[in-house]
DNA sequence: AGCATGACCATTT
DNA sequence: GAAATGGCCATGC
């Protein structure tokens, strides 16, 4: 786990975060990082849902708390809106889970890309650009 | 102790 | 509009 004090601040407040988003969405990293405002760190969302501890752990406290049982890991994927990939199958698995969870997922051959439209994820959430105002094209 | 790697993203060539 | 660039920082070697 997180070695520092802060650092395991930031592991809770991310797992936080995921246990929000409701069952039938997903969410990007970066959007997750920004909700806890730290805009760059999309990255280290990922680093957090990668130690995730799958089930609990009767000898890990902390994997009572958080784990892949009550932590939604499989809602958050790339701004792509599409399912990172890493090892072998973990992709394949997730979007395995999101459909379960009634998500379409399609395979275009090289990745698991969510259909949009069919849940409404919110890629860069965070607009309110004041873009609104105006009203015409760009 | 460094150095490399990675469930990422926005910006700039 | 694809490709490189910079920033992030926990882990592993």
């Amino acid at each position: 786990m997180a070695r520092t004090e802060e650092a395991a601040a930031w592991f809770s407040a991310v797992y936080r975060a995921v246990q929000q988003v409701p069952v039938g969405k997903v969410t990007t990293y970066g959007h997750i990082a920004l909700l806890l405002d730290h805009p760059e760190r999309a990255r280290q969302v990922g680093v957090c849902l990668k130690h995730l501890p799958s089930a609990p752990d009767p000898d890990d406290r902390y994997s009572q708390l958080f784990n892949g049982g009550n932590v939604p890991w499989q809602r958050i994927i790339n701004s792509k809106g599409a399912i990172s990939p890493r090892g072998p199958g973990g992709a394949q698995r997730q979007a395995d889970v999101l459909t379960e969870e009634g998500v379409e997922v399609e395979y275009d051959g090289m990745e698991y890309r969510i259909k949009l439209g069919t849940f409404g994820w919110f890629p860069k959430a965070l607009p309110s650009e004041d873009e609104a105002g105006s009203g015409d094209h760009c």
